[in-house]
DNA sequence: TGCAACAAAATTGGCGCCAATTCTTGAGCC
DNA sequence: GGCTCAAGAATTGGCGCCAATTTTGTTGCA
């Protein structure tokens, strides 16, 4: 192996205090570092959007073009989204869209529940009224896209009240495990709002959210979300 | 762009009902797609055992050699490592082990004693009474270790030990979860035992945590895991 | 008419090359 | 003697090529 063996510089172990942070931007030919990470979550978001369903193949040709980029690049984002469970990699057949069956389902779920009940205390110690303010804005938001807003719209208005409020909680490991974990449970078939009735529900759920964090009554929150989450509704 | 635009072929949405596991077992020149993963898991080993220690930088010849691996799937190793947060990667400068601030260190920590707590009553309803006896040995071979054992093997009986708790949770998203914020942790300096007197407290706390999962006490489960995971034992 | 084997096409994936960038060393200058 | 600047060495990283493998389409045979 090896094809080229230069040198073996022993890594200096104790050494190597700790670099600050030497240069910052560079972006020389166009957009080639800055592709390969973005493409990994346009890829992401495609999928978040149902533009690609659960099961589906990801041919690495058609996302060359889809996306205007490199082979290279987009092996790159796909390797990432496989590595973080939201497509998965079967070798010398390419990559599809994650499908979660039933068990693993739940068991994102329950985690979720513990993880985003768990983070209510933090929610209501931490956030402020103009946050709280902005919620309101949203639940409402919400309420009216289940009339008169797509699929599409809901989703993202939800996302976006859900963002709130973790991002809120003062602990950015804990909201970005919590969205991990929320990314991963979209491969499922249970995901999709059921019907108009659990959207109106969903919306209902929002604005006693709204209510209780105006109360900051974390134990209130917290039998919320778990109700929300155990109904499904995202 | 696009190179060779050879055929842009609808991705067929509805379509591929979901193909089962077509094949199986592939192996033609030797390692390779095996190395690909595998030698992720082997630094991240490496870094795990301190052999890299945090802010020290990775440099892809040395690993070239040290795995007997090509250069493409050190960098495959690498990136995806770096995806998991074990390390960190700078733009033409490399790969280096993560250094974790006390800031994230506490979020992580947060993170931890929520999740860790909340799978103590999935742990009691789902381990078994041959489970609890090989703990009960591991909390035993710990206390031991504790006295004449080295750096390595305490850790590694830790880990033994916590491993099979969170294994019986009956929740493997859980688990999974929990063993990534437990490896994000170890690039703390705080994450070190700090003294002996800390080792025999953890090791006391095993044995208490044997005697609430005989009495299926998950309540006290909880307190205990996170008074360990508070004084930082692991 | 149905099935099987074969052949052609398409797609994935391993790997090496070389340009871009950074680090190091040494000379020149203040 | 110390500092600045510059040339050289080393390392990272983007990208394309082609082999390996799978899939699809077709022909021949029972």
């Amino acid at each position: 192996m090896q094809p080229k063996t230069r040198r073996a510089s022993q890594t200096s172990p104790a050494a190597e205090p700790a670099a600050p942070a030497p240069a910052g931007a560079r972006n020389p030919g166009g957009r080639a570092g800055v592709a390969k990470r973005a493409l990994a979550s346009e890829i992401a978001q495609a999928i978040r959007l149902r533009m690609y369903r659960p099961g589906e193949w990801l041919r690495q040709i058609d996302l060359e073009e889809k996306f205007q980029a490199t082979r290279f690049d987009v092996r790159s984002a796909l390797e990432e989204l496989a590595i973080r469970k939201t497509i998965e990699h079967v070798p010398n057949r390419g990559y599809r869209v994650m499908e979660v069956d039933l068990a693993t389902y739940r068991a994102i779920r329950d985690t979720r529940i513990i993880l985003e009940a768990g983070a209510m205390p933090g929610v209501v110690a931490h956030i402020g009224d103009d946050e709280i303010a902005r919620l309101a804005a949203l639940a409402a938001a919400f309420s009216e896209a289940v009339v008169t807003g797509t699929r599409t719209q809901q989703s993202e208005i939800n996302s976006e009240f859900h963002h709130l409020i973790y991002a809120s909680c003062g602990n950015p490991v804990m909201d970005e495990t919590i969205w991990a974990l929320r990314d991963r449970s979209r491969g499922s078939s249970v995901t999709v709002w059921a019907s108009h009735e659990a959207l109106l529900a969903s919306a209902r759920d929002h604005h006693a959210m709204v209510e209780a964090l105006r109360r900051r009554d974390a134990a209130e929150l917290a039998a919320l979300i778990t109700r929300h989450i155990d109904k499904d509704a995202g």
